[in-house]
DNA sequence: AGCACGCCGACT
DNA sequence: GTCGGCGTGCTC
């Protein structure tokens, strides 16, 4: 910063829906621009970054209130701040609010907390002299394991081979003293590769990677089937990164099920990587936060969140799962983690890596442009086969009445089971039954708060909502009629299905795998492990049992209901069950056995169920393609969503209308609504929504801030806008 | 009168 | 995000 009046005044971001502001500069202190500062801020005391943003002359130099302290922590670098600016304006989201994303752990900027260890004092006897009398053998082995280091009492003990009274009372007689230690270094991952050695396509493929690593900014995707072993290719890009001495993040949609990706890297690279989450304990969040800055954290394995740690020096991005919509941001500030990464990369002028076996159509519109480059790994890892993929036309061959196993897939199960081979139901729904229904009155169960039905779930005895977690006890009394225990479960959830398997096969061991069931990586592992060693033969799941799980013993599929995602308004419905039943598919069949899977629908004509049958990718992604470039929408045009919400309907409607009324009117640019949400009660709060279409080349920011300006929201409501939406409730 | 609660605006 | 100010309404 320059010498002159204005370099006694910095402006300064704060990590939240304010400023920045601009404070005054103390006599003696310098900052630059990077540096984490405390701030007087109202009543209270804040923490900022000093932003290299003109500061605003206009504001009273008489009211400007002094920066407090520069805390001791490592600046937010150059890449960062640029790449916070970006995604607040891409977001339409005030920097604060993107900043805090990047400041997440407030313990972070406190000193790190010490470990207390033990060291040989002065007063000890020298353990070496070995004299009769003085030390008993226990400790003796304590002193001179502490002589050889300090450390913290359990681990003398556990070294010394003595239990951790023997190392009290050296603490006691004044012989060891506490010392405190930092905090522990996390380890290097090394390069000793204890996998197979990759096959001569993954070879290629990781060839064509590793070319990419020192030149700079650039995307590619590691395009390959299910079982091809994407994984490996691109831990040899990883592996390159952290022996030259960066550091590496990889994104996965949902690290807390990620236990099997996690044992990989581990045989790969020796040690564990360093992972990112929400469910992190404060403290561990705080002391990984300050290793990434430092650089000792190497690689860093994480949820959407690890976008925005500190790091000091990386080296490569990978997305896995890119087509994943679990790396839409949806509540907050509402990004695309897959999206921004790549912003990202570009700021820090590194590599980036998508990896899926069904990429999205983003992604492939970025391959054809030009942008992204793509590698391919075209058949499975090992020699194992593609599944077989049969349709069943639920018209022609129905389950019997309030059944949802058909006949032909009854009889697939009977013959896996026959050959003590495992099976795998899925249906992507939880509980038992999605409605339940008064008998006497037709009288549906609703949540009080959305617009929604309530979910029977039988193992917990309760209704739920899905959408705000309300939940009661089923009632003996219908609501609307009083009649005693009339209500009747309507269609199937997972609960359901497992229930009439395990009739339909009375010794079969049935596993129930959903969120509900699996609460962390811990119980997911539990379930891969119960499959591994062959104690579930049938396992009735939700999507959670397509991440990525490998279940070597598994070779039949059956989707319950294949045509659950193909409702409602949403534009990518159809790639999105392509993607979804296609990798559900992709469980069978996995070793050396060959998988088939069976797909019930009510329309087998439909494309997605032509294209899984046929396994006709190419053809599928070409039509819906095309389909989407006719209608200008995404990736071929933009989309932004606008839902403004509140409790009080009537004001919701007036403020929507008006925002109706003054949308922009010119080429380019077309504004639906508003109308009422699909979920038009949500928490309690009216929802009305807008739909912003633009050319893909149209400044759809701009013109939504101009004309968002026009209208002052109440502050009652809540206007989100969400850029690129996925979500259509 | 005294206080709890909710809304609104300010915060450099 | 968080706080204080202020109006509303209730209280033994």
């Amino acid at each position: 910063m320059e010498e002159s009046p204005a370099s006694s005044r910095v402006r300064v971001a704060l990590p939240m829906r304010l400023g920045p502001y601009d404070y005054a500069v103390p006599e003696g202190m310098t900052l630059a621009p990077g540096d984490f500062v405390r701030v007087p801020l109202g009543p209270r005391v804040e923490i900022g970054v000093v932003w290299d943003e003109a500061v605003d002359p206009d504001f009273d130099a008489g009211k400007l209130k002094p920066v407090r302290a520069r805390l001791p922590v490592v600046p937010m670098r150059e890449p960062l701040r640029r790449f916070v600016d970006w995604v607040a304006r891409y977001t339409m989201a005030p920097v604060g609010n993107v900043l805090r994303m990047a400041m997440s752990v407030s313990a972070a900027f406190e000193p790190p907390k010490m470990r207390r260890a033990f060291a040989l004092s002065d007063s000890a006897p020298d353990p070496h002299l070995n004299e009769p009398g003085v030390l008993t053998p226990a400790r003796r082995r304590v002193l001179l394991e502490a002589m050889a280091g300090a450390r913290p009492a359990s681990e003398l003990a556990q070294a010394a081979g003595v239990g951790a009274s023997v190392v009290k009372s050296l603490v006691e007689k004044g012989w060891l003293e506490a010392v405190e230690l930092p905090p522990e270094a996390p380890p290097v991952p090394d390069g000793t590769g204890k996998l197979a050695p990759l096959n001569p396509d993954q070879r290629i493929a990781a060839d064509q990677l590793l070319e990419k690593l020192n030149e700079g900014f650039s995307t590619t995707l590691i395009d390959g089937v299910t079982g091809s072993g994407k994984t490996e290719v691109y831990f040899e890009a990883v592996a390159a990164a952290v022996a030259s001495g960066k550091q590496v993040l990889v994104m996965l949609p949902e690290i807390a099920m990620s236990a099997q990706w996690l044992a990989r890297f581990e045989q790969r690279f020796g040690v564990p990587p360093t992972p990112w989450h929400s469910e992190l304990p404060g403290h561990l969040r705080a002391r990984i936060w300050r290793q990434i800055a430092s650089g000792e954290a190497r690689v860093v394995i994480g949820a959407r969140s690890a976008l925005f740690l500190p790091y000091r020096d990386l080296g490569l991005i990978v997305i896995d799962e890119e087509h994943e919509q679990a790396f839409k941001q949806e509540d907050g500030t509402i990004y695309h983690a897959r999206d921004m990464a790549v912003v990202r990369a570009r700021f820090e002028n590194i590599p980036i890596v998508l990896a899926s076996a069904t990429p999205s159509l983003e992604t492939l519109a970025n391959v054809e442009r030009g942008r992204y480059a793509r590698v391919e790994l075209p058949a499975r890892h090992g020699g194992a086969l593609l599944p077989g993929v049969t349709a069943i036309d639920l018209r022609k061959a129905p389950p019997p009445r309030g059944r949802f196993i058909s006949p032909p897939l009854k009889a697939a199960l009977a013959d896996t089971l026959e050959a003590g081979e495992q099976a795998m139901l899925f249906l992507n729904r939880r509980g038992y039954a999605p409605l339940t229904l008064c008998r006497a009155c037709g009288h549906r169960l609703q949540c009080p708060r959305c617009t929604a039905w309530l979910v029977e779930h039988r193992l917990h005895g309760r209704l739920q909502c899905h959408h705000c977690g309300y939940a009661s006890p089923l009632p003996r009394q219908c609501p609307s009629c009083t009649a005693e225990d009339s209500f009747v479960a309507c269609g199937p959830g997972v609960e359901r299905v497992a229930e009439e398997a395990q009739a339909l096969f009375p010794d079969a061991r049935i596993g129930v795998m959903t969120s509900d069931t699996v609460a962390g990586p811990a119980a997911a592992a539990e379930f891969v492990r119960q499959m591994a060693e062959k104690e579930i033969d049938i396992l009735v799941g939700t999507q959670i049992v397509a991440k990525g799980h490998h279940f070597p013993l598994l070779t039949l599929v059956g989707i319950v209901d294949a045509d659950i995602g193909l409702t409602g308004g949403d534009l990518r419905a159809g790639e999105r069950s392509w993607q979804l039943l296609h990798q559900v598919a992709g469980r069978a069949g996995r070793a050396e056995r060959p998988g088939r899977v069976l797909i019930q629908t009510h329309m087998p004509e439909h494309p997605v169920m032509m294209a899984l049958v046929a396994g006709d990718r190419e053809r599928f992604l070409a039509a819906e393609s095309h389909d989407r470039r006719k209608r200008n929408w995404p990736p071929f045009g933009r989309l932004a969503a606008l839902v403004l919400s509140g409790e009080d309907e009537a004001l919701v409607d007036r403020i929507a209308k008006r925002l109706g009324a003054t949308a922009p009117r010119e080429a380019g640019i077309e504004v639906l609504g508003p109308a009422p949400a699909a979920m038009a009660i949500l928490r309690g709060r009216h929802r009305r929504r807008l739909l912003v279409k633009a050319a893909r080349d149209f400044d759809l920011q701009g013109a939504l801030r101009d004309w968002l300006a026009q209208t002052q929201i109440p502050s009652s409501l809540r206007l989100a806008v969400d850029i690129d939406p996925y979500s259509f409730l």
